[in-house]
DNA sequence: CTCTTTCGATACGTTGATGTATCCAATACA
DNA sequence: TGTATTGGATACATCAACGTATCGAAAGAG
């Protein structure tokens, strides 16, 4: 009696073994994909019980979303940071590089973003909630981008930096795939970054013709 | 004992509960996520009993692979037919607007074939023939795109054909991925021509900006 | 230090899915 | 049409995961 959101009496070692359980989580959930995944093998990989669960969580879905909601929160950060890095002005080419690193670094969360996707696909409450998240995303990029208005100019079919953020933000997505699949990260830094370049620049972006 | 691949003496009705087997799989699966659905629940929809799916699959895996396999080669079928309508040379708008009708047509499929992502990113096995099928596509795509030179330059930062072709299945992947989320069916074809456009051409597509 | 509250472990009973073994019916073939 | 073979249904035993209810041990409050 304790999963629910009233604000319980005292806490201590909870949130330890809470922030345990969703650890284990993580990495249960990379490595079989929820959906194969039962609550006792998250106890396990934690080194809880099932009582242990119970007491922080009602449901497998519950964990997953607070999971997603956690992790995503920190990736969001790590781009706004990637972004803000240089002064007012922005250096395309540069953030690229950086956003790209930070994005594409960890495939154990690729596949659970990726699993969370297909779980929101389903369910629109959990649509919802993604969908915001993206859309925050998207402003920050739009943001930024906006920032950078007289350095490079964006190509004439796409609208306006929204369209431009929106741009990217799918870019990410369809580098994603093609990452999950091949396993080949520097191709799809490499990759993502040649994209990005074609989006966000009027043609007469590097002629850098990495290939392997 | 006719699961396996060795040629069974006969058959006929075989061929056709298969088949519904499949069929039915195929909503159960789009419902409720591969992973969340059991046997049972296959047989069920299917209107058959469980000694039916042992005798004709092994296991879930087996079946889901089976119908991943049919589905995609009747959409690439379908791929290849919207890039041959027109003559030897190529109308890239007026395909881009076919390609895009067929692709994103049918929302259990792009379920179907997300979840077959994540469990092909999980399966080295798996992921080696989706990324066969995934080639094959870009194949027939460059093929066609090569037929279009002249009429369309390529940007410069995309370097050769096979990058551009890449990048038309990067932009889809993309786009599938904000559709499952919105369910914006309409906005989804625009935003996929508008991506398209951006990257096949030199800037000198249409700056028709439909929105809403 | 004691007392009270909360957290997590243990021990149930229950359910639902699995795979197999067996049997009846439909189908191909002569 | 008769008959041998195959396909699918039924019945069975097993097992793994679930959710709950209860109990002992931490941890905060005084």
């Amino acid at each position: 009696m304790a999963a629910d959101g009233t604000t319980g009496r005292v806490t201590r070692r909870r949130v330890h073994t809470r922030a345990n359980l969703l650890g284990a989580a993580f990495s249960v959930f990379a490595a079989k994909g929820f959906g194969h995944v039962s609550i006792e093998e998250v106890c396990e990989a934690a080194g809880y019980s099932r009582g242990a669960f119970y007491s922080n969580f009602s449901s497998l879905d519950e964990l997953f979303f607070a999971l997603y909601q956690e992790r995503a929160d920190v990736i969001a950060a790590q781009v706004s940071g990637a972004l803000a890095l240089d002064g007012p002005d922005l250096d395309v080419p540069a953030a690229v590089d950086r956003v790209t690193d930070v994005l594409l670094l960890d495939r154990d969360w690729l596949l659970v973003k990726t699993d969370f996707l297909v779980h929101a696909a389903r369910d629109p409450e959990v649509a919802r909630s993604l969908l915001e998240h993206r859309a925050r995303l998207r402003r920050a990029i739009a943001d930024r981008l906006g920032r950078a208005r007289g350095h490079t100019a964006l190509p004439a079919v796409l609208g306006d930096i929204d369209d431009a953020a929106h741009a990217v933000v799918a870019a990410y997505d369809g580098v994603t795939t093609q990452l999950l699949l091949d396993r080949d990260l520097e191709h799809a830094r490499v990759w993502l970054k040649q994209l990005l370049t074609a989006l966000l620049t009027d043609g007469s972006g590097t002629p850098d013709h990495t290939k392997h």
